[in-house]
RNA sequence: GGCGCCGUAGCCAAGUGGUAAGGCAGAGGUCUGCAAAACCUCCAUCGGCGGUUCGAAUCCGCCCGGCGCCUCCA
């Protein structure tokens, strides 16, 4: 599986993350199924793009492509995309790409031309069909540059002659660097083969730059090149496509991760199908936190009961190792419904939906079997395999891996000792039947922004 | 102008031929000393108009509205 990366010339948008997140989803189903799956996604770290941002910046495109990459690797990081097996940089497969360009000149498909080599769209009588578009009509549109020095307005760049100052690598045509396409097939042919099974990327690539990498691949290889194309939707902030190039639009992923939890930004790009145009609007993360309270809840819920971390608990990887029937009612047909889900086009949304459901038929059964009062072994071992079965299946989506972080400084010596003592200060004169002076406390600590929880089995605390 | 996508409750969103998942917000209820949490109940006929069909949100046509690509873009 080949996803198109980031051309690392400025920090990771919001927008940079939605193929990552979902395509990592995707190798997670996959692989929970139990097929092998190598995970490919390039950096692009030569560019005019980067000559420019470079220059701006008074730094080097080495500098800066360094910078900007670590960025997106911490995004990556922060939301749970762990599955990428091979990120190769476009700077470090220059000879693939010369031998690529050569070999593609040699068979008739380019030419070397003032320095650039240029693909000849016109050899290739196919060019344009996985973006359904006619090469002689993209002439009408005219919004293609003219250039002398291609033989069709159509024919992209595969080398590019470099000017003065420009990072440049000698090849037999001068020196020069890659043109933006083709690192692409390169890197994906020297790591996946020339044939692979999936090809991801935005939306916004699929024409020219998959286009692009269809023809010059096969025409170099003579054989298909990715057997299925995914385009994920692209995320719009109020209706308009956010988008390097319109600034207003550009809202940071490092920003995001300061004051949102990553769950709920996975969920942001997965409580809808990956094809669907994606749009962030004021509140809708806060939104989907509020949703998402429901699991922390019955995650709480669990640990008081039986004294075990939901993080920590281990749950089937693989489908074949999964229970398909439960003692508790539902569990077993929601498993279903959510696999059944994912199977139909990797439908996230639909999944995610029984998910709710299973968190509501637990805490159904933990209410009907009255779990915090009766010391029922039975009940608590069925309670507890259902959890194990919403844990299965969290980790397909990627969602839970780790307790929620705080926004305060819970984690601090002092605080978890004095809530604590404030808590039984407070039962004591609950006992007393004393509640004006237990709902002023309740009262106070709620404005401190802790929710206190007067359970049969005692009370306990949570902080926002 | 060409290619393509979308329009489901106040908001987000699944469903693509058999009488509408789920989430947020809202209303009522159970539990509770009161709350909180949890649970239960209620809240849409699917942009509009025609057509096909025993039957359509789901298929076809037209119209209205929004968006993307055709130029760098995840």
């Amino acid at each position: 599986m080949y996803v198109c990366g980031p051309t690392v010339y400025s920090n990771s948008h919001v927008g940079h993350m939605v193929g990552p997140v979902i395509f990592d989803t995707i190798k997670r189903y996959l692989v929970y199924l139990g097929y092998e799956v190598t995970w490919v996604v390039n950096i692009t770290d030569v560019d005019d793009k980067l000559i420019v941002q470079a220059q701006k910046d008074g730094t080097t495109v080495k500098d800066l492509a360094e910078r900007v990459t670590d960025d997106y690797l911490r995004c990556l990081e922060a939301l749970g995309v762990d599955g990428i097996d091979h990120m190769p940089k476009a700077t470090e497969h220059i000879a693939e790409i010369v031998a690529m360009t050569q070999g593609l000149i040699d068979k008739g498909f380019a030419y070397p031309s003032g320095g650039d080599v240029y693909f000849d769209v016109t050899r290739a009588p196919e060019y344009g069909k996985l973006s359904h578009r006619d090469p002689e009509e993209l002439q009408a549109g005219a919004r293609i540059e003219p250039s002398s020095i291609k033989r069709h307005p159509g024919d992209f760049a595969l080398w590019k002659g470099s000017k003065p100052g420009e990072p440049a690598w000698e090849s037999p045509w001068g020196p020069g660097r890659p043109g933006w396409h083709i690192e692409c097939s390169a890197m994906s042919m020297k790591i996946l083969g020339e044939h692979f099974d999936i090809h991801g990327g935005g939306l916004d690539l699929v024409f020219p730059h998959h286009e692009n990498e269809v023809v010059q691949s096969e025409s170099f290889s003579g054989k298909p090149f990715a057997t299925y194309w995914l385009h994920n939707g692209l995320l719009t902030k109020s209706g308009k496509k956010i988008s390097k190039s319109d600034p207003g639009t550009v809202i940071l992923m490092g920003d995001l991760l300061q004051k949102h939890d990553p769950d709920t930004l996975r969920c942001l790009f997965l409580a809808s199908h990956y094809r669907r145009p994606i749009d962030y609007g004021p509140g809708r993360l806060d939104e989907l936190a509020r949703g998402l309270q429901a699991f922390h809840g019955l995650f709480d819920r669990f640990e008081r009961l039986t004294g075990e971390s939901f993080h920590a608990l281990d749950a089937p990887k693989h489908k074949a190792d999964g229970r398909a029937d439960s003692p508790i009612p539902d569990v077993g047909e929601l498993r279903d419904r959510f696999l059944e889900a994912m199977d139909d086009d990797f439908n996230t949304g639909g999944a995610f939906g029984e998910l709710y459901e299973l968190v509501r038929a637990l805490n159904r059964f933990a209410d009907s079997h009255k779990l915090e009062s009766a010391t029922d072994p039975g009940s608590l071992a069925a309670f507890r395999s259902g959890v194990v079965v919403l844990k299965e299946l969290s980790q397909i989506l990627g969602l839970f891996r780790h307790p929620r972080a705080r926004a305060d400084s819970a984690q601090d010596k002092l605080t978890a000792p004095l809530l604590d003592l404030l808590v039984q200060l407070r039962t004591r004169v609950r006992k007393e039947k004393n509640f004006a002076l237990a709902d002023d406390i309740r009262k106070s600590l709620a404005e401190l922004g802790v929710t206190l929880e007067d359970r049969p089995d005692g009370t306990s605390w949570k902080l926002d």
